[in-house]
DNA sequence: CTACAATGCTTGATACATGAAGTATGGCGG
DNA sequence: CCGCCATACTTCATGTATCAAGCATTGTAG
């Protein structure tokens, strides 16, 4: 609508230059990268920093656990790690504190014995019940100024972005 | 509207437990977070990998790049952590990386003699306008799921989480 | 059954990333 | 102009985080 951006004439991508269809468009979605992990990065620090002075614990330690949490049948460490969207090797360090803390537990898995079974202790279990109040209402404080529909929306967005694959 | 929630009368709030007005919202923020968590990720991780590929680099040293790129008379070290949302101990490594590898210098700031003003040099600038390009071409990419419509509208969500600080 | 690639996880090297403590300079009230 | 707090960085200890390499176990083709 603006301006044509990149014809797709003759003697076009000849350079097999980055394909970009609408200039303006694509800036737009820079724009809103860059937003988007200035945001995310704001949120993870007031959360970081509240985790550690309410609860002397880390970001990564309170994932893992919420996602334990969320999953009282355990999970093997593969998919721990698919679900965090990080790596292998980075679980395997985040587990082993917890294990060492007391807050989860490496079980066996029948039928295959390369994979173990995390599970959330009782201790650990006792820690999120209280953690994981707190940590909606602090979700709920950081994003007060998101509307329902904003909300429901930015949601809808995300999961374009993640499905996309 | 969908209902009551927390109604404010009195015997409230008695336990101090953290303040939630209305429950459902508190969740749906939540949901949303952990999507722009693992949708931030999941970007990155592309964006990592093809730096690493490609240009043989890391993000943070882009991002800190990035940064001068854009401000060409140069930033001190408070205002690109700033800039970038991180921490200030971080930027002194990045940024030495980077002096290091002739990409970035630093500059003495008149009237402070505390300061650095840290600028991209001529062969920072060169391999930016190379990597710039294709890193618009990236996310574009990585965001090519998100209409227009949708673009301006998470830019403006993103600045609601960051501005109410 | 038997190579052999694939899977699940750990380990090790390197680079972030943070918070706290330390150093040097700036700026202000008295 | 002096004490003293604030500011701008750096340094250090610690905890992620990634990738690549390695080990054990599984699945599978022949």
């Amino acid at each position: 609508m603006k301006y044509g951006g990149n014809v797709e004439g003759p003697m076009m991508d000849a350079k097999a230059k980055p394909m970009i269809a609408d200039d303006h468009l694509a800036r737009q979605r820079l724009r809103m990268w860059l937003q988007m992990l200035k945001a995310t990065r704001l949120v993870e620090g007031a959360l970081r920093e509240r985790l550690r002075s309410r609860y002397d614990t880390t970001l990564p330690r309170f994932d893992v656990l919420s996602a334990l949490h969320a999953h009282p049948e355990g999970m093997k460490m593969s998919e721990l790690s698919q679900y965090l969207v990080v790596s292998n090797g980075n679980v395997t360090g985040v587990v082993d504190r917890l294990v060492l803390d007391g807050f989860a537990e490496r079980g066996a898995v029948e039928a295959d014995r390369r994979a173990f079974l995390v599970r959330i202790t009782d201790k650990g279990r006792t820690l999120m019940d209280e953690m994981a109040a707190e940590h909606l209402a602090w979700v709920d404080e950081l994003l007060a100024d998101v509307s329902e529909a904003d909300t429901a929306r930015a949601i809808s967005i995300m999961l374009d972005i993640r499905h996309r694959k």
